[in-house]
DNA sequence: AATAAAGTCAACCGCGGCGTC
DNA sequence: GGACGCCGCGGTTGACTTTAT
């Protein structure tokens, strides 16, 4: 009614991305940068709409972006968060920097969800639901409230951080400076250059006869080499892959160190605990604290 | 070895928020 | 102040893979 759909328009194709389709938008957004989506399908001649082309970017060709493989602490915080976030996977993805929000969100929906439930007795008070779907509250409102959870959140990572022995053994040394902000998404060439090598690496696969070259999209979409079987190769951004192109799946890949967020997260707790308090946290200040609620 | 069922994940769809005119 | 357009988010779907029978 009020809004046309977006993609309306004839010609836009839809279904998995080719790898061409991959290098032409990671060659665009190397020189143009991430943003302005509405002018990429223009720009570019792909045949997409501006929003497939942001979640693609976003997804999967994003550099750093790491898939599958889930840590034990991951998954704990992943889990609290969604105790305390509701499934505000934007929100919860920010403090898990090497995760998507569509990953984090599969995850839960696949692995952590039962997982949960089945701790709780089928209870199902797993999920908090955050009000159907979209927020209860206005965003500004739900910030504040964030705002004020983090205390609770802190609390939660702790929690969820000592539950784990391989989290407790990490050396304080491995600590980098911190900012408590999720970290922005990388804006140098040389980040996007990192993407540049996912898809080089995919091609690589791709084309590779061994690779399983449209094993993935069987009704005929080669992309699914990408996204599908042989997605893997797609996304080396920060971590190691191997070409082989195993299935993308967490039992594909070895265990890989703990991910830089919580090296990131740790320090956040420790500076917390060492009475540096709450300043900079999500990066906005409190402006009132009569304005809660 | 073949088939069915379950699990996983990439991508799409629709909606709401925000900025601009 | 209202209308319009773009962006981002969360829910859902469909295709593919893996596991069980």
């Amino acid at each position: 009614m009020g809004r046309p759909p977006c993609c309306e328009k004839t010609g836009v194709k839809k279904g998995p991305w080719t790898p061409e389709e991959d290098l032409v938008l990671v060659d665009y957004v190397q020189n143009h940068g991430p943003g302005n989506w509405r002018a990429v399908p223009t720009n570019t001649g792909l045949m997409r709409c501006s929003k497939s082309c942001r979640l693609r970017w976003t997804n999967y060709l994003r550099p750093g972006i790491k898939r599958g493989n889930f840590s034990d602490q991951e998954e704990n915080l992943i889990i609290h968060l969604q105790q305390l976030l509701g499934n505000r996977w934007a929100a919860i993805a920010s403090y898990l920097p090497e995760r998507t929000d569509n990953d984090i969100k599969n995850y839960w929906n696949t692995h952590l969800k039962k997982k949960v439930n089945k701790a709780a007795g089928g209870s199902g008070a797993a999920e908090p639901k955050s009000g159907g779907g979209r927020a209860a509250a206005p965003k500004g409102q739900w910030e504040r409230r964030l705002q004020t959870d983090i205390h609770t959140a802190r609390q939660a990572l702790r929690e969820a951080l000592s539950l784990d022995p391989a989290a407790a053994a990490l050396p304080p040394a491995k600590l980098e400076p911190v900012l408590p902000t999720p970290p922005a998404p990388p804006a140098s060439p040389a980040a996007y250059a990192s993407s540049a090598e996912n898809i080089a690496r995919l091609l690589e696969g791709w084309m590779r006869p061994g690779g399983k070259a449209s094993s993935g999209g069987g009704s005929g979409s080669s992309a699914s080499a990408v996204s599908g079987g042989g997605a893997s190769a797609s996304h080396s951004g920060g971590t190691a892959r191997t070409p082989e192109g195993s299935t993308g799946t967490s039992k594909a890949e070895g265990v890989g160190p703990a991910p830089p967020a919580f090296s990131m997260l740790e320090s956040w707790l420790l500076e917390d605990s060492m009475g540096h308090g709450d300043a900079g946290i999500m990066g906005v200040p409190l402006s009132d604290p009569c304005d809660f609620f």
